[in-house]
DNA sequence: AATACATTTAACAAAACAGTTAAATGTTCA
DNA sequence: TGAACATTTAACTGTTTTGTTAAATGTATT
């Protein structure tokens, strides 16, 4: 998927903090629009943008949806932060 | 300061392979401006974004602006992933 | 001083973004 | 089936971002 996209994922605080907070476990979208102070729709579509960089994966559970952390893709950032520090890299 | 302007300042794919081309040196505002196919202007003002986040640092010499990389602020960003991912760090 | 060169700043247009409310979807349960 | 709940999607709005060209700034050179 790619750099850029994982970029602008985390461009956004809002998505960084949601970020933290999966880092606890997952959590069901209500949850984690009840530590935000704006609307489950703006949550809803934040969501999308950090599922859409695969952040984070989603699994229905009945009437919830739960959202847990993927930091595989963080590993990405990791390599290209280390190249520019002018470190080798696998 | 602050991982706030440092991520949203690497957001811009422009923005990231400026600090590429950096990597190798410092140069000056029209050498970068010649690896791209946008305006000097366009790229005066992504260079003020990065100067903006401590990402690179200006040094005039006579006629010539020279930009060389600031690699220590991506420390914090290394940090930010590693307590994501549950890693004790200092 | 006048010109030329390197770069930035200003003014503006087009596209992308993040929020809102209202409507739609999917699921449970009486 | 239908009412209630959890969440997403749609339609829209205001703000921010990124690019453009033209004007301004700073430095060197003649």
């Amino acid at each position: 998927m790619g750099l850029e996209l994982t970029m602008r994922a985390l461009a956004d605080p809002v998505r960084r903090e949601i970020l933290n907070h999966l880092k606890k476990g997952r959590m069901a979208a209500g949850d984690i629009v009840a530590c935000f102070d704006i609307s489950g729709a703006a949550i809803s579509r934040h969501l999308s943008v950090l599922k859409e960089a695969d952040l984070i994966r989603d699994k229905r559970e009945g009437k919830f949806i739960y959202y847990e952390l993927n930091a595989s893709v963080l590993e990405e950032i990791l390599m290209w932060i280390s190249t520019l520090k002018g470190e080798k890299n696998d």
